[in-house]
DNA sequence: TGACTGTCAAGAGCAGTGCTCTCGATTTGG
DNA sequence: CCAAATCGAGAGCACTGCTCTTGACAGTCA
């Protein structure tokens, strides 16, 4: 409204306007203690009163609980996304499975640490809420990291991609669409779909380790996991 | 009480002992209805409507919400697992692999069919509820389905464990554990473990596909997970 | 300076939830 | 036949998400 041009950044942002951006970001951290300490069911009035706040008052900043848990979900998985960026970068370049394994680890590290938002992202969906359009953006970015690798180690030839997978049309027509996606570009389907077979493989067993499915069978989980890591660094070619 | 004995099941069940079982599976299968059509956020005084009942009512037969969710859970369990075995059973012996596949697909059409059921069981927990040690028990079934058809292939030949992978010792540990478990006697380790890593991946693909992290994505869901089992079954050997 | 406009937090209130307790009615077993 | 156990109904408590109204404040234009 004050803004007509439509460039409201540089401008000096009024002192309502910067009360305003803080007390949202203050009800978005109340809430991922919230989240931590209680789980998932996120109680809108809760939040309120640990900001010394009446309910009715947060919906000034948020139309509702789901409106919400998409800022909540939309900022986990930028998050997530850092500490994958984060963790692969860590790793010399031309150590392509390293590179992967990091990866995975920087995803497990987060969602150790990070519980019930890992429940949030890639748990079943919240009873009601269905994830809005606006966080399937935030939510490749983790998977561009994989991207990144499989095109750099095609390109450094540290990616001997798979032979003889025989890849049924309908399934070839859905790879290639991936291909078309940016950040995919000219990663061939072979190593495209055994990439996703570890992608599901990774996010199986971290959900299997933080939804209890593994307790009294697995002792050492970061072991475990590490074992899988690198079998299916070498199952996609690295 | 009426039993001190321990065998309750051939005397004659007075006729409020089969009230009381009947009203416990109607009151189940209405849960089961509710949780089908609203969600898996189950309303028990929503349940008991529906019987026509005063919620309190319902506290007659469950002690709380969470055991009449236990319950439903371990029912889940042995309905996926009755799939599963059935879906296998249906795939001549010496087929292994096609056996496997079997399995598999017979796990989706049962997810596919009990969407929030199988969020029940494989989603992220309830959120205050924390599953009690007797739904492990029935979790187990669908996971024997899986060591039998192990076990008969490599008996028949059917399977060529994998030579080559390094275990590290403490994966070995654990591994051997599960060895112990009944159902999975002899099944060596390198089988073992990429078993495992197929369960995961199978499961991994499938909340993928249920939680719709794959739209946009995929359009052939069956395809798709039909190749990944076809993969996965090269991949432990078979 | 004074009025006007938009924004804010507070409070009451509605419909829903899980759960507990009490109270009659009914069935059961001695 | 009677006492004990079991049942459904109802009221009630503390909680939830959400809506609406009210009064206070800040920013702006005359």
């Amino acid at each position: 409204m004050c803004d007509p041009v439509g460039v409201s950044q540089p401008v000096a942002p009024t002192v309502r306007a910067r009360a305003r951006a803080e007390m949202t970001v203050q009800i978005k951290e109340a809430a991922r203690r919230r989240l931590a300490t209680d789980g998932p069911d996120l109680s809108l009035r809760a939040v309120a009163r640990d900001l010394g706040l009446v309910s009715s008052a947060v919906y000034r900043y948020f139309a509702s609980r789901d409106e919400l848990l998409t800022a909540l979900i939309i900022d986990g998985y930028e998050s997530l996304g850092e500490a994958a960026e984060a963790a692969e970068a860590a790793v010399p370049r031309r150590d392509v499975p390293g590179r992967w394994i990091a990866l995975g680890r920087g995803v497990r590290d987060w969602a150790l640490a990070n519980r019930h938002e890992y429940a949030l992202l890639y748990g079943s969906p919240v009873p009601g809420y269905a994830a809005p359009q606006e966080t399937t953006g935030p939510a490749t970015r983790p998977l561009l990291v994989l991207a990144q690798i499989l095109r750099d180690g095609l390109d450094r030839g540290a990616i001997t991609p798979p032979t003889g997978d025989r890849i049924p049309r309908s399934v070839r027509v859905d790879l290639d669409r991936v291909s078309a996606v940016p950040g995919f570009e000219g990663v061939p389907s072979a190593v495209l779909a055994r990439a996703m077979t570890a992608w599901a493989q990774l996010f199986g067993s971290l959900s299997f380790e933080l939804f209890g499915r593994l307790r009294n069978v697995v002792e050492d989980y970061a072991a475990y996991f590490d074992h899988q890591l690198r079998a299916m660094a070498t199952y996609v070619g690295m």
